[in-house]
DNA sequence: CGGTTCCGGCTGGAGTTCCAACTTATAGGA
DNA sequence: TCCTATAAGTTGGAACTCCAGCCGGAACCG
């Protein structure tokens, strides 16, 4: 079976394990598509998918018209295969090309850290954050509460003449934008509990009395610094996802 | 900007929407490469590279020697991109491949549903079951502790023989199982929460007293079926994941 | 009439080629 | 010495081609 195993495979695994052995450091240039075609005998096919493939896992990366390297950190979960926030902040937005019926409207607005945003986002007290409040909606039931704070002075920053700003989808979350950035996101979940709603929150997400709802607290980093933090608010301690295997990954 | 978008990405949003609006319905022939290449006036590279994407999503499947068909129910979160539990149980097996230390044991054991597990699989009480008992580690470290319940009678059953087995690494959990059957899988997170570890959890994880776990309740679903049932146990209710960002997905 | 064979169509792996856009280094000119 | 123009190398998009293996239906034969 390992014999007729693509050949494209071969090149794969080899770079991945001279990457994860340390023969290719971090940094370190990878051969390009003519070098492998000929060290490896193979076409040119064969060499440009074993760096899609590789670029795909996140464990190099390609620079037009230099060549691809192999990423500065080790990769511990590609974005694509893990997300934590899948099922809670970008629901909506990840559920949307797949043509479920999520909405969702936002809202911008100016403020200063709370005591425990600032620890999150390690500010000092008081100081100048942006904080967006999300509603998501499916088939017009709201869902989800949740609301995002980002340090005020963060590139890019948030519209100033237009606050508080507002809209329905469309806003990009901060690992979006960090992504266009070609930053490393790192995340830390703080807390994940179930707890009883306050009434803003029961009122928002039209709640019966007596249920709970799953709060997740949540911080995003770029490199070291924390580029936002967020509290996600979902109605029910029970939810379901349901997906489809692809047969064959 | 959309016009210098890539050739084959047309031929994506294009099938993708009829897809979901209905005009494929479920089961529906995709048209084979050498129809899309007249239909689109493209080349085969983009007919192929559009249907890769669009399998990739989860979207469509390719029977070789047939075509491709519209998946027979509507994908909500392909797996690839959205597994709740890529955290919890799997963390193991998902970052083996990256280089990073994770070792664990697994044993299996027979027993009977408690009151608890069987309402969770939908048994009777006392009912047989299988459970799986797992013990984490990172750098020898044990960072995780989960047991899983299986349904005595699920196909592909549990070696009667040599059970109660034991081993280090290898194990498949459900959900590789499941997809290789081609089945569609569910997962419902019934609750997530941080508690007072038990004495033999804190033994187990090498936890000093005084600290939380994390603690995961989870059902996983073929159809309507309940399938496994899992208890996971993580050393403390803080923690962290890492990952790089592909510039572009 | 029923079973078997055969052929056309399809997927998926692989090779080859071309080109636009970009980076980098080098050589030559001010 | 510093700046600029040029050339070589690289990625990424795309087209075209070939082939093995598989599927399904149609034709054919007993």
């Amino acid at each position: 079976m390992a014999s007729s195993d693509p050949v494209y495979l071969r090149i794969v695994e080899d770079l991945r394990r001279q990457i994860i052995d340390g023969t290719l450091p971090p940094g370190a240039l990878i051969p390009s598509r003519a070098q492998l075609t000929r060290r490896y005998g193979v076409g040119e096919t064969a060499a440009r998918h074993a760096l899609r493939v590789l670029a795909a896992e996140g464990l190099i990366v390609g620079r037009v018209g230099s060549g691809h390297y192999v990423r500065p950190r080790p990769v511990l979960v590609p974005l694509h295969r893990a997300r934590w926030s899948d099922h809670h902040a970008p629901l909506a937005a990840d559920l949307a090309p797949y043509g479920v019926d999520v909405t969702w409207v936002w809202r911008l607005e100016r403020g200063v850290a709370s005591r425990g945003i600032a620890e999150r986002l390690r500010l000092r007290e008081a100081a100048p954050v942006v904080r967006a409040r999300y509603l998501f909606r499916s088939n017009g039931k709201p869902v989800q509460l949740a609301f995002s704070y980002e340090p005020a002075d963060l590139a890019p920053p948030p519209p100033d003449q237009a606050m508080p700003a507002e809209g329905s989808n469309g806003r990009q979350g901060v690992i979006a934008r960090m992504a266009a950035a070609g930053l490393t996101v790192s995340e830390i979940v703080e807390s994940v509990r179930t707890r009883i709603p306050e009434p803003a929150e029961r009122d928002a997400l039209d709640l019966p009395a007596g249920v709970n709802v799953l709060h997740v607290e949540r911080t995003h980093l770029a490199g070291d610094r924390p580029v936002e933090t967020s509290d996600i608010v979902m109605s029910g301690d029970r939810f379901r996802v349901v997906y489809n295997l692809p047969v064959r990954p």
